[in-house]
DNA sequence: TTTAGTGTATACTATATACTATACATGACA
DNA sequence: TGTCATGTATAGTATATAGTATACACTAAA
């Protein structure tokens, strides 16, 4: 459906080409999966791996964790329990920046890291 | 585990209080599940129901769709695909965002209504 | 006293999620 | 030529999700 697995090879493939302990194989070993799942997730065999799965295979392969996640389909739950605390407060902030542009959000969040609150 | 089930029963028992049609069979029927369901949901006796049909819940009882979803343990769906858009940048925002108080996040969305972008 | 409506106990199910385990074919290297 | 490591095909599985369907016991009204 969308190039989770795509993304997943070529930034392996990528690793590898510099260090040959980036084959799916060694990769699945350190990050806990059987190479043969890896290799499926990699060709969009099956759907992207869990959260937790997919947070090892971003440390290991060196890229934001929500980044991966996004293109996994998922939204960090940490982010979500943010979220669930006060949802009426984050759903209105949330969509109020759907359409922003990036520099908008950008400057919202500058403001708010040296927020005198 | 949360209260989902339980709000949902005092929500319903409220209305029915004022009108006799909030009945869990009637309710139910016109959530489109079954009674015995809706009677294990507010009970506790199972977990709470998707987001299609919390959506369709908070509807009927007239309580914000966020916040029963917040309450089912759920963020909406629409949210999570505007973030995970843009990951990186909602990511931040919303992590800057964890532990300010209520009024500093109700003056960014406020900025953000007005904003000239 | 039967009828209608209530809530709920019990049993079952289809689909999705998130994988594991084993075995095979290929290529390089010693 | 045997060994090693590679990627992958195939089959199977445990658990969760999101419910349905039926039947039962109780109450109030007609």
């Amino acid at each position: 459906m969308t190039h989770f697995g795509q993304s997943v090879r070529e930034l392996r493939e990528r690793l590898r080409s510099e260090d040959p302990r980036f084959s799916v194989r060694q990769v699945a070993q350190r990050v806990g999966v059987q190479p043969a799942y890896l290799s499926k997730v990699e060709r969009g065999d099956v759907m992207p791996p869990s959260e937790a799965t997919t947070i090892r295979l971003a440390k290991e392969l060196g890229v934001d964790e929500d980044v991966l996640l996004a293109l996994a389909g998922k939204v960090s739950s940490d982010l979500q329990e943010i979220i669930r605390k006060r949802p009426r407060l984050f759903a209105d902030l949330i969509r109020q920046l759907k359409e922003a542009p990036d520099e908008a959000v950008l400057r919202v969040v500058r403001e708010v890291r040296e927020g005198d609150w």
